[in-house]
DNA sequence: ATTCATAATTATTGATGCAAAATATTATTT
DNA sequence: AAATAATATTTTGCATCAATAATTATGAAT
């Protein structure tokens, strides 16, 4: 089984990149050791690019190099993950803070037919949480941050650690798109503050009573 | 000229460290193409731990990887240190604001202490600038967010790419040490709001005005 | 029988070598 | 003389190979 190349990214990131699907379906569990033989083996690669992934997936979070032990598949507990989802939280509400001050005008526009967009979906479950995640998306573009974005793309993928997310609340469909609503009317209204407190708002109802 | 090897961490780490302090010393500057065979041979080790420790780096945003094209340092300007900036005070003033809810009043009294360190150092610069740093670490330490701690740690190293922090005002030790002060305030009265407000306003006041 | 030590096996870590790709240089043709 | 093509050199990227460290198992001694 050889790797189909015509090499668009280097090796190393297209492994990186299918490790990642195999921890997120968790056919990789965490806390299991990462067998590099057998890996390289299934991939048809040898052992180098395979650590060269490990390492970019050990920076990201979601292996841990443990030294002479090989690598391991993070494992997350409880306050991990809230500890996680505050950041997040933290950080996309700063970020609806900076669109609200700095977004032009057609810009919000493009925030607004997305909402109307999401209220459209409001029936079809899969549709909603994509257009959902496609408005959270282009806010972060919006406040045009590079280092946040990546620092909130590394901490989605920890989350996903997480069995389907079972930190989040599910089946809040018409709650979570009046918050949305909110939130798009406080960014119209040019409010830093409340856009933000808005977000976190939207954030803290997102999430699960812990027992 | 062999890599003194006792090994306490791995080689890959040892080397990503030493990489770290030529490039923060600016011995290897911004935009500049790294070198594999060069430094490999002047380490006295193979390619192989140097490019793991070049993904780490690049993980870290220290380094940035061209395909087929190799490693170059990440060149920052204005914009990248003032997102930067910016996210380094939105987590610190969150950290504070949980500080203020969380900590012990054991832990509150380490902080007050410090304080007290702070302006007896008031005369010695160098320590003056090492007791800050060290409120700052605790203060980080003491909010109990590990994801929080890696990502501050990052963005310092970015910040340290630029020359000798040229974004950052110079002999403000004063007015530095009042800000502190009314943190240290805030935080004794539990409240978050200003806590995390000062802190802000703390590193608002430590940047430079741009040109 | 239990514990400690030694040996063997297993897996990680580091080095070397080779091939492919990109860039630069040189030569040839228009 | 200039432009294009071909060749050579440089450098990345992947694989194979060797060595080091750790863990486990077995044997001996108390």
């Amino acid at each position: 089984m050889s790797a189909l190349t015509l090499t668009p990214r280097a090796l190393y990131e297209e492994v990186a990149e299918l490790l990642r699907q195999r921890i997120f379906s968790r056919e990789l569990e965490p806390g299991s050791w990462i067998d590099e033989l057998k890996i390289a083996e299934e991939y048809g690669i040898s052992r180098t690019p395979l650590r060269e992934a490990l390492k970019v997936l050990a920076a990201e979070g979601l292996v841990t190099m443990k030294v002479r032990r090989g690598a391991y598949v993070t494992e997350v507990n409880e306050k991990d993950l809230t500890d996680v989802y505050h950041l997040l939280a933290l950080l996309e509400s700063d970020a609806a803070a900076v669109v609200a001050e700095k977004a032009t005008p057609q810009q919000l526009q493009e925030l607004v037919d997305l909402q109307t967009e999401l209220e459209a979906a409001r029936q079809n479950r899969d549709r909603f949480f994509e257009i959902n995640e496609q408005f959270h998306r282009r806010l972060l573009e919006l406040a045009d941050n590079r280092w946040r974005d990546q620092m909130v793309a590394d901490l989605r993928k920890v989350m996903k650690l997480n069995r389907h997310n079972s930190l989040l609340k599910s089946g809040r469909i018409e709650e979570s798109m009046n918050e949305h609503r909110s939130i798009v009317q406080a960014l119209l209204a040019r409010d830093p503050h409340a856009s933000a407190q808005r977000m976190q708002a939207h954030f803290q109802n997102g999430l699960q009573a812990a027992a």
